[in-house]
DNA sequence: GTGGTCTAGACCACA
DNA sequence: GTGGTCTAGACCACC
C-alpha cells in the first residue's frame, strides 16, 4: 500500500498528471503489482488537500490507458496485463530525447553531455 | 536568415516558448552572434502558418531577457552582451534535471542511464 | 445446479444484473424450468467470489419481476407461470435495436450488417 | 461543419460517453475528415444546455485516444491518422457480439435472429 | 464503503 | 476567441 504519493499544486504540471506519471512509474519499477489496490479517491483528496475530482480525473485517465482497472465498489488496482508490459528505461525515453535534441542545437558533443549527466546524478548507485 | 526554426502547433510545448528556445539556443551554440540579424515577424509567421503575434510574443519576451535587441525600422538582432553570456551546456540542464529526477523515481542505476542515453545520441560527434 | 453462471466484475453491466439477464435466459430458452430450484445465494456467491447480498439483490428482483418464487427455508426456484411468459426472441430486441441504431449512425446497409452477423455467428445452428 | 449532435441527459449512457460515441461513428462514417473542426465546447454546451466541462471530457478522451487532435488556440479537429483508420462494420462489433452472445443463450437459430433484424431494420437501404 | 457523473463558477495559458 | 484545470458540492449506482 503505496499510501504516499507527492502532489505539489504549485507545480507547472498538473496535478492529474503528477499522479498519473508517479503512478506509471510506481508499476514500471515495480513496486505496484497487478491486483495491488490503490488508495481511495477520497483517501488521496483528502490526505493532499485535494479535490477528489482531480485525483479522480487521474484514475480515469490511467484506467483509459490500461494501467489500473475498475473493480466495482471497491477501491481501483494495478490492471492484470500492466504489470510488466512497460520496461522501466521506456518510460526514461521522453527525458531521454529531450536531452538529445536540445544537446544537439546547443552543438554539445556526446562526452559534455555524458559529464554534464554525471556530475548531476552524483556518485550514488 | 540563419537558419529554419522548427515550430510545430501540436507539441504541447507553446509555440512562442519552442521559438524562445531555439534562439536561445542558437546564440548559445555560436551560430548567432551579436548583430545578427532574425527573420521578421511576418516572415515566420508566414512560413510556419502561425499567427504574427505569437511570434511577436517571442521577440519581445527575448528582448525583455536581454537576448534581441530592437532595432528601430530594422530587423530584431541578436543583443550586443547576448553572444557569450549564457554557458551552452548551462542550458541542458533543465533537461538533464528532468531526467536525473525520473530515473530516481524508476530505480534506475546511473549505469542504466547513461547507457540509454548513448544508444540514442548514437555514436556522432 | 442447472449450469453454471457466468459473472464477471470487470465487465461495465453490474454483476447483479449479468445474473438477472442469464436467468431471464435460461428460462426464455427453456433450460430452466417451472419449479426447478437455483443454486443458493451463498454457493453463488462463493463460486464466483462476489458478494453475497449481490446476488441476493439479483434474486430479489426476479421474484419482484415474477421469474423466480421464494420457498419457506428452501432454495428458491423458476415460478410457476414465467416458464413459458416470455418468448425468447423478444429478450433479444434490445440488442437488436441496439445494432439498428448504431447501423444506421454509421450509414451501413441492412445487406452489410446481416453479412457482418453471419460471419460473426459461423455457420452452426 | 455537423453542427448537430443529439444529447439527451435522460438517456442511461452518461452525456459525455454520447458525444464520444457519435463523434467516433461521424468519423468512421467519412462525415468528418482529417482537419475537419469540431464545434466548439462552449457552443455544444450552450446548445444543448449542459455543462462545458462534459463536453470538454468527451472532447479530451477523444483526443488521448487519437481521435480528435488539439489545436492551440483554435477549435479541436479531427485527428490526421484517425480519419480511416477505423472502418464503420468494426464499430458495429461490439453490438454484434452481444446479440450473437445473448441469441446463444437463447438457444436461437442464426435464420431466427437474422430474421428479427431483417424485421427491425425495415426494408429501407 | 467505492467510483461516476454533472453542475456552476472561477482562473489561467495560448493564439 | 479557444481549451485546461481546479473547486465545492450534489446525486447516483454498485457492492
Amino acid at each position: 500500500m503505496p499510501s504516499r504519493f507527492h502532489l505539489d499544486p504549485h507545480l507547472p504540471e498538473p496535478i492529474y498528471r503528477q499522479l498519473m506519471d508517479q503512478v506509471r512509474r510506481l508499476v514500471a519499477a515495480g513496486q505496484l503489482r497487478a491486483g495491488d489496490e490503490l488508495p481511495s479517491v477520497r483517501a488521496i483528496a483528502a490526505t493532499h488537500a485535494v479535490n477528489p475530482m482531480t485525483i479522480s480525473k487521474a484514475y480515469s485517465l490511467l484506467e483509459a490507458e490500461g494501467v489500473l482497472q475498475r473493480n466495482r465498489g471497491a477501491a481501483m488496482s494495478v490492471a492484470d496485463g500492466a504489470d510488466g508490459g512497460e520496461q522501466a528505461i521506456d518510460l526514461l525515453t521522453p527525458a531521454l530525447d529531450r536531452v538529445v535534441k536540445e544537446a544537439a542545437q546547443l552543438g554539445l558533443t556526446q562526452a559534455q553531455v555524458i559529464a554534464a549527466l554525471r556530475k548531476r546524478m552524483g556518485n550514488a548507485k
